[in-house]
DNA sequence: GATCCTCGAGTTCT
DNA sequence: CTCGAGGATC
């Protein structure tokens, strides 16, 4: 059927006025028409477009709400990477931004563009020949996953580009969120309906749009930020990136509309400083604010390290506090009995997260920062993550307020509590007597990083120990399908899974075997020396080592007097284990009962295996120390260690001068920020690779 | 004896 | 992630 002329062009013109009311709406707060004249246009465009189905494009404003559930996401591999930026935690920063900058352009001044860092998802936005074809979201930089039904939903994102003449090509970036209000009206309802609320609106902004179900998306109130263009074809020349924020919001975007210009540090400061005392009053949830050299040429001049682009920086804000009371101390026991105060808070909402428990480490934290039962204190989460007291606000202390003692008797099995001098934490003498630690024994040797038995986790163990079938990690060995299957919780099916699956964990490597004991001081790396240099467990129990100590103080005194003759040293047994550790093996080994739960797992089958030797071959990376931050994301943490250490280096947990690489993935920590005071080389995922040679 | 480097251990919430 | 302590180094 044909299509009358005069009909295609009603339909056009009702999806622009229809775009630009939605633009007036959403993305100007400024509606020009009622909503009911709004939607006489939408139903007049519907019934148009049921007429004429050819008529329908999926750019259509009445396509915005799909129908169709997805199966899953696509991935989209991102034209330019959606890079992270370096992150300013002061003014120190700032001003050493800035000096980079200057030095590098070698200018005396420099204009900077500024703007609110928004808290939402960082997302691309696809425009083939004006037309919007496909929206990502970051992913890990390089490629994203494919989330165009949800993306049509949100009004504020223009199906077309309103500029007469459209690009070829115009990727628009920035970020989804939800607007506070609509986060706490969204959160009310939520409520009304005894459904289950977000915690805040970036968790709601993440959660709406990974919906498979755009129909959810939809019912959400997202909204859209643009902050920049990543690949273009026929655009205007522009020469700042001021502009390319004026070209954005002139063609139907939203704009944080508190940008500026402005001029050398004092400017980025300044703006800084306004911007954190609007924070509160802004519609959104913003967590700094971003920086960029505003002129493009000089962007391109400073170009790129690592992952970050040197023409860019995003100056956080320091971590949200919050006050809250401290209801009690509690003291929790740990692994190796080491008592731990914890206090329990009134619940607190503090960086995006309803805080009720902080850590105080040990007494000698809780007598320095002077906290007490009853008092208020200010609470934040340190580096983001770990809740910390940070000070206690000593003018509202209540008169009834309890100094925290700790208890002389353990409160799980009532041993003594003792402490060693010189030593920091109190412990409970019980051992394995006490069920704390013997709970925590059996879920170390349980865990990943141990014997990785799969299924046997927290819960599992609680009620093992407790109904008393099992008391050593040897016991694991004899559990069988109908005694877990009459555990709560349990069902045949997960029964047999973990009986397999401790079955499996008879044949792991002698070094996993040894650190699943759970001896003082020995970790992961120091049980793959004992493994390595006795070979098997009969070695470790036949070890003389009461002479292996000697030998190493003796080694370790000769040493000190030949290096100070600058004569040739004596290689030392067991290097990176010392007489205290030496000390603590032996006196685990010492106890017949240690020796017997030994006993018990050889018995029971397990027979720890040596990995095959390592080829005496040239390793691509022998000798180097790597450290690793942030997440990667072709390999994990664990394949990116294993791949190193297999080309003959070696990865460790922090960055010092003797680090000769850092890899940095997205998001990195302080360790990037150590790595650069240090002037350590930095690498991206890929540089690793490379260096590994795939 | 001092200093730097590593490792171990403990911790929160979703 | 952070702290504390053991080990190595100078």
């Amino acid at each position: 059927m044909n299509v009358p002329r005069d009909v295609r062009g009603r339909v056009a013109a009702l999806r622009e006025e229809i775009e630009r009311h939605n633009h007036q709406y959403y993305a100007l707060d400024a509606p020009l028409v009622s909503d009911a004249e709004y939607d006489a246009l939408f139903r007049e465009l519907q019934e148009l477009e049921e007429k004429f189905p050819e008529l329908v494009v999926p750019e259509s404003p009445t396509q915005r709400i799909g129908t169709q559930p997805q199966a899953e996401f696509g991935d989209v591999r991102h034209r330019l990477p959606m890079l992270s930026l370096g992150n300013a935690f002061d003014n120190e920063d700032v001003v050493a931004f800035d000096r980079r900058v200057r030095e590098a352009l070698d200018v005396e001044q420099v204009e900077y563009a500024a703007e609110p860092k928004f808290d939402g998802l960082a997302i691309s936005l696809t425009y083939a020949d004006g037309v919007f074809v496909r929206g990502a979201t970051r992913g890990d930089g390089y490629t994203g996953e494919d989330v165009t039904a949800n993306l049509r939903t949100i009004r504020a994102i223009p199906m077309r580009i309103a500029a007469r003449k459209a690009p070829a090509l115009l990727e628009v970036r920035g970020e989804v969120l939800m607007l506070k209000r609509d986060f706490e009206a969204m959160n009310a309802a939520q409520r009304a309906k005894a459904e289950r609320e977000f915690v805040n609106p970036r968790n709601a902004a993440a959660g709406s749009l990974r919906q498979l179900d755009t129909r959810i998306t939809a019912s959400r109130r997202l909204t859209f930020y643009a902050y920049g263009v990543g690949a273009a074809e026929g655009i205007p020349g522009f020469t700042r990136h001021s502009e390319v924020l004026d070209y954005l919001a002139a063609n139907w975007f939203r704009v944080a509309a508190e940008r500026d210009v402005v001029t050398g540090v004092d400017g980025l400061l300044s703006y800084y400083g306004r911007i954190g005392t609007q924070r509160i009053a802004l519609p959104y949830d913003i967590d700094g604010v971003v920086y960029k050299v505003n002129e493009l040429v000089a962007q391109e001049r400073l170009g790129f390290v690592a992952r970050a682009p040197r023409f860019a920086l995003a100056h956080k804000f320091p971590a949200e506090e919050a006050t809250s009371e401290v209801v009690s101390i509690e003291v929790q026991v740990g692994r190796t009995g080491a008592l731990t105060p914890v206090a329990r808070l009134t619940p607190v909402f503090v960086g995006g997260v309803t805080v009720t428990n902080a850590t105080l480490h040990n007494l000698d934290q809780v007598r320095a920062k002077d906290v007490r039962i009853g008092d208020t204190v200010i609470v934040r989460r340190a580096g983001d993550v770990i809740p910390e007291v940070v000070r206690v606000l000593a003018e509202k202390r209540p008169t009834d307020a309890r100094e925290f003692h700790m208890p002389e008797q353990c409160p799980v099995c009532g041993s003594a509590v003792e402490r060693i001098e010189s030593e920091a934490v109190f412990r409970c003498t019980g051992g394995l007597f006490c069920a704390a630690q013997r709970k925590q024994a059996i879920r170390h040797y349980a865990s990943r990083r141990a014997m990785d038995i799969e299924g046997v986790g927290e819960k599992l163990v609680d009620q093992l120990v407790e109904s008393q079938i099992v008391h050593t990690p040897a016991d694991l060995y004899h559990l069988d399908v109908p005694t877990l299957a009459a555990l709560e919780r349990m069902a045949e099916k997960s029964a047999a899974n973990v009986v397999a699956a401790i079955e499996q964990s008879k044949h792991r490597t002698l070094a996993r075997l040894i650190y699943a004991l759970g001896m003082h001081h020995v970790g992961e790396e120091v049980a793959k020396i004992l493994a390595q240099y006795f070979g098997s467990i009969d070695g470790l129990l036949n070890a003389d080592w009461d002479a292996l100590i000697a030998d190493k103080e003796r080694v370790q005194k000769e040493n000190t007097r030949r290096r100070s003759r600058d004569e040739a040293l004596l290689e030392p047994v067991l290097p990176g284990v010392g007489p205290e550790i030496m000390q603590s093996v032996a006196n685990f080994l010492r106890q017949s009962h240690n020796r017997e739960v030994i006993r018990a797992l050889l018995d029971s089958g397990v027979t720890p295996e040596s990995p095959p030797a390592r080829p005496l071959r040239r390793g691509k990376v022998d000798g180097r120390t790597f450290v690793l931050t942030g997440a990667l994301s072709k390999l994990s943490r664990e394949e990116a260690t294993a791949r190193i250490v297999a080309e003959g280096g070696r990865v460790t947990g922090s960055v010092s001068k003797k680090t000769d690489y850092v890899v940095v993935g997205a998001d990195p920590g302080s360790k990037y920020q150590k790595a650069r005071e240090l002037g350590v080389t930095v690498l991206e995922e890929q540089d690793l690779l490379n260096l590994l040679g795939q």
